[in-house]
DNA sequence: TGATATTTAGGAACCATTCCTATCGAGGAA
DNA sequence: TTCCTCGATAGGAATGGTTCCTAAATATCA
């Protein structure tokens, strides 16, 4: 979804954040996007119109998003962060075939933690449920095996030319 | 609980792991423990024990192992790598407090892909569920101000990622 | 027992992220 | 509008868990 900067500045503003360009274009890049981007994956989009910014104002603004609760930070295994403008109550189905992360809205699962959360000495106040396995496009495909586990390189999607381990 | 050699013996015979005094101290310490250690912990534990091994080796074992079905390898937000000889379905609750992570037992729970792979073009091989909260033991203590401050104002949207420790 | 493939230990490398700091600029005050 | 001030930015260095490389040691099997 594609936000005005008008948009972004009156957010930004609702949750006490300072807005620059920079913020604004980390923002709306990652607001109009469905995939689950790298901070290096925004970093390389921002890029395109602030060519000057730095990876280190992509993680810092990143952070004041998360704090200020307009992001939500996703950290999946021993992959890099991934970032989400969705800060609605939802789960996620990842791929283990080409790792793309799809949101799963599901009302149940947001009940899990009433459930759990009353039948032990644990006091719940937030819960993260996560499906693994293949989607549509890698069903089709063929099941890569070890390639998994491994987290090697893969295809990504708009946002995302990523390489992992350059060797 | 507490295995003897030749138990951990007849679990790698049985997984094609090839036996080491090395592999045998790390696997043992790792099954005799509740706590979900971090690859450090167990270096630390088992140099008790041999004084000369290296964190190459922990590491280097612990992947055997997990590739061999004997571990689990349990990722939490951006912390270090906790292992579980635990191999049985699980899942976690997660104190936000001390950090602590508890093994949860839940048939329920363990159903849950055959919900939501029926439902979508996805097919579930895992899936992952982790409560955040206070445990026991930090319920009773004064809320931990700092630590869920750190989290943000919602931690069951944004949890924030933990850093490591200062020097 | 000997052959050989695997494992070990040590050190170097990797790399996502964080830290440090001089300069810049957003936004409130006047 | 113009100034001021404090937070933001950019660049570079540092951090630290993990992985890679390699020679030497050793488990396993014929």
């Amino acid at each position: 979804m594609t936000l005005s900067l008008d948009e972004i500045r009156r957010r930004f503003r609702e949750r006490g954040v300072r807005m620059t360009p920079q913020r604004a274009a980390i923002y709306g890049a990652l607001a109009r996007t469905a995939n689950h981007p790298t901070a290096e994956d925004l970093y390389r989009e921002v890029k395109k119109i602030h060519p000057m910014i730095s990876q280190n104002t992509v993680y810092y603004t990143l952070g004041v998003l998360r704090e200020a609760g307009l992001v939500r930070e996703v950290n999946y295994w021993h992959d890099r962060s991934r970032f989400d403008a969705n800060i609605d109550l939802h789960h996620h189905l990842i791929c283990l075939g080409c790792r793309k992360i799809e949101d799963l809205m599901d009302a149940t699962l947001d009940r899990l933690p009433m459930r759990v959360g009353g039948r032990l000495d644990f006091e719940v106040t937030g819960h993260r449920v996560e499906f693994h396995g293949y989607c549509a496009a890698c069903r089709r495909r063929k099941r890569p095996g070890a390639a998994a586990r491994r987290m090697g390189p893969h295809p990504s999607q708009h946002l995302s030319v990523q390489r992992r381990r350059k060797r």
